[in-house]
DNA sequence: TTGCTCCTCACGTCACGTGAGGTGGC
DNA sequence: TTGCTCCTCACGTCACGTGAGGTGGC
């Protein structure tokens, strides 16, 4: 006697699995079906539609436990849960759409770490006539930033962006920044391709010297850096305290 | 003594929580940075790095299992199993988009279980002269079909397609059907709307009569219906004995 | 008779999450 | 001192999957 579609007729149909039907089952999301006289469970067309309910919901995203509540209420709760599981769906295929493109910059180095306006102008430097180490350390620097003040990420690219402009300040740059190396140890080899060795290991430690350098003319350049073009921006004067003491407290010195 | 930033800090930045990264480092997916005198771990870029990138190939759906083989793998073997990521990723989306189309077909009663052209084949009938219980009789075949025989749906959807353009065809659907039902239990009450309640349980027990009627006439009948057309689509002759020996053995009942 | 499908437990797995109980930092 | 972050176990959870040991159907 048969009357009914066996259990891996009824999963090909809903392309699932026979355990996930079971599990359905054991979890009361589909009833048991009728059983033949050998006891196999026989369904019928009502079983397929509320396995296909469950099922659509259930890979929608939709948790397990919710499912049930969902299928059994009202017209119009039911169409006010499915407009809330189709937004979440858009936005769960929109957020596969970001990771897809994170995964391509995967081959560039770090380029994962930093957003485009950050790669380009530490791609610049190079041409400014500064060195690979000086490179390395705007980069530690750039990770800092966007790190522990992701809101003054913005400002702070603006200020160097700007600052690149002008070859006074780039030559401050090259002063401060390769006085603090040399006293310190030698930064990273800067090679920036190849997944497993693209940058040294904890070079944010790498930059900070062991014992801190003079202050004296150092705390002169600094104050030359930080407030070159305030008078144009001043959001960027607003900002660099705060970025400064949160670099400070993460390892990087700053006179 | 700080020197790198904090875990919270490290989660903040690669958009995960404390017990991820801490799960990673567990697995052996990232290396258990420095200390500090508190015992507290501190990150450098470095480990950020390494973090994005086991994070990226994760949430690309990568299992972690082989998440540290694809990152120490050599250049050609780390862009060969990107490019396979990539992919798989790329279907992922494709197939939550086309469950998100599923889901809208989730407020048409049934139209979850059956392709367009089979409801729109069902929303012709009416008009032709069949009753509810007849379209209910008629579904509840398609749905055999596309379980028990999905290759033969097409030409099965096919075949009454056609039939429908002959009135003389018709009238022995409704004679064939009709006949069968009376014999039998009576169909469901053929709602076709809302979730829970589209169809009766387990109606396609329900088309089975509880003792096989006379073969006389209605063999006539139906090897009229089934060989009607057949010179003109010879397909259709040759799948129907295998579609209509597997309703039989799913409890439809064939003359 | 052989292979395939089905049955019921019981335990495993994957990628974390929860919570207890405690210490360190501003 | 208060609240926040961090620490280490140990166990929980979600949605199934695996596998044992056995029976039924063509």
């Amino acid at each position: 006697m048969k009357n009914g579609i066996t259990i891996g007729q009824a999963a090909a149909f809903a392309g699932v699995t026979i355990k996930t039907i079971r599990h359905y089952h054991l979890h009361g999301l589909v009833d048991e079906p009728r059983r033949d006289s050998s006891g196999y469970r026989r369904y019928g067309s009502a079983d397929l539609l509320r396995l296909v309910q469950v099922r659509t919901l259930a890979g929608a995203g939709v948790p397990l436990a919710e499912i049930g509540g969902i299928l059994d209420a009202g017209p119009e709760k039911f169409a006010a849960a499915l407009v809330e599981v189709e937004q979440s769906l858009t936005s769960r295929i929109d957020e596969l759409i970001a990771r897809r493109e994170t995964l391509r910059r995967l081959t560039g180095g770090d380029r994962v770490l930093l957003p485009d306006r950050a790669c380009a102008l530490l791609d610049r430097m190079p041409g400014l006539g500064l060195t690979t180490d000086d490179v390395t350390i705007a980069r530690e620097a750039l990770i800092l930033v966007k790190a522990l003040v992701p809101e003054g990420m913005d400002d702070y690219l603006t200020q160097i962006e700007h600052g690149l402009e002008d070859p006074r300040y780039v030559s401050l740059i090259k002063l401060t920044w390769r006085r603090r190396t040399r006293t310190g140890r030698p930064p990273g080899r800067g090679s920036r391709h190849g997944p497993g060795r693209a940058l040294h290991r904890r070079s944010l430690a790498a930059a900070r010297p062991e014992r801190t350098p003079g202050r004296d003319d150092g705390a002169i350049r600094h104050e030359m850096l930080t407030h070159h073009g305030e008078d144009r921006k001043p959001a960027w004067a607003r900002m660099t305290p705060l970025i400064e003491a949160k670099l400070r407290s993460a390892g990087i010195d700053i006179p």
